[in-house]
DNA sequence: AAGTGGACCAACCGCCACTTT
DNA sequence: TAAAGTGGCGGTTGGTCCACT
């Protein structure tokens, strides 16, 4: 239908300023009318491709950073080929760049890499990484806390949750859940909570239980 | 200078879930 | 309730650049 007479291939610049008065005047929706509203003769999926991979301002361009490639790892280690979902915890990169990357280097670098992973890597190969199925639940639904003892979720050792919560308080049943499918990795869990909730953890001894990370992390759980 | 292969990037395609009619 | 429309995602492909031989 729509791939009738439509241009395909390398964007040029007079496109891509159009495209971007277009999303600037009318925002990021209505991708269907967007080729209308442009006057561009390509595809809504095209547009709005262009737009979220170059156009949008805040994207990062270059070559990932040491650390990028290390939480990229770690978010792939837990969160399988989300790439959408990887993205949005490295600022400035797309899930396309993300993507890229990892197809072209998984194979060659990440050992080098991730050497000090390697024992993690050993223990549980890519057949184990978790995969997420999307789970739904209503915006504002407030679950019911299990009353757990933190030292517990990771045995004797030192739980990385066990840093954020006080000793023997209430966790909530994500929280054991994150420390379990990032197989305690602290730096991770400070990652995939927002600032807000991980100060909120830190301050608030169990009162409020709300879910306190961006709905998109419902996807981690099964 | 020409050929080759790897790294990187941009874009298309097909599928699926959700929304609307 | 079913069909059509739409948004979004992951897999894949193809092009370009650059270092190396």
């Amino acid at each position: 239908m729509e791939s009738l007479g439509v241009r395909k291939g390398g964007w040029t610049r007079e496109e891509d300023t159009l495209l971007r008065k277009c999303v600037e005047k009318y925002g990021e929706e209505k991708w269907h009318l967007v080729p209308l509203r442009a006057g561009l003769n390509r595809c809504r999926k095209s547009c709005r491709l262009r737009w979220f991979n170059y156009l949008k301002p805040n994207i990062k361009r270059g070559k990932f950073a040491s650390d990028e490639v290390d939480l990229m790892i770690r978010l792939h280690k837990l969160l399988g080929n989300r790439w959408s979902l990887i993205a949005g915890r490295l600022p400035g990169r797309t899930a396309n760049d993300v993507k890229n990357y990892w197809h072209h280097h998984r194979f060659k670098k990440m050992v080098p890499i991730q050497e000090k992973w390697k024992d993690k890597a050993q223990t549980n190969s890519e057949n184990t990484v978790i995969k997420p199925k999307p789970c739904k639940l209503f915006r504002g639904f407030t679950l019911k806390t299990a009353s757990v003892d933190a030292s517990k979720t990771q045995g004797s050792t030192s739980s990385p949750l066990a840093t954020l919560l006080q000793p023997n308080q209430d966790i909530m049943w994500w929280e054991s859940l994150l420390a379990d499918h990032t197989n305690g990795d602290q730096e991770l869990i400070a990652c995939l909570l927002t600032e807000e909730s991980a100060s909120a953890v830190n301050t608030n001894g169990g009162g409020n239980h709300d879910f306190p990370f961006e709905t998109g992390l419902w996807d981690i759980f099964n």
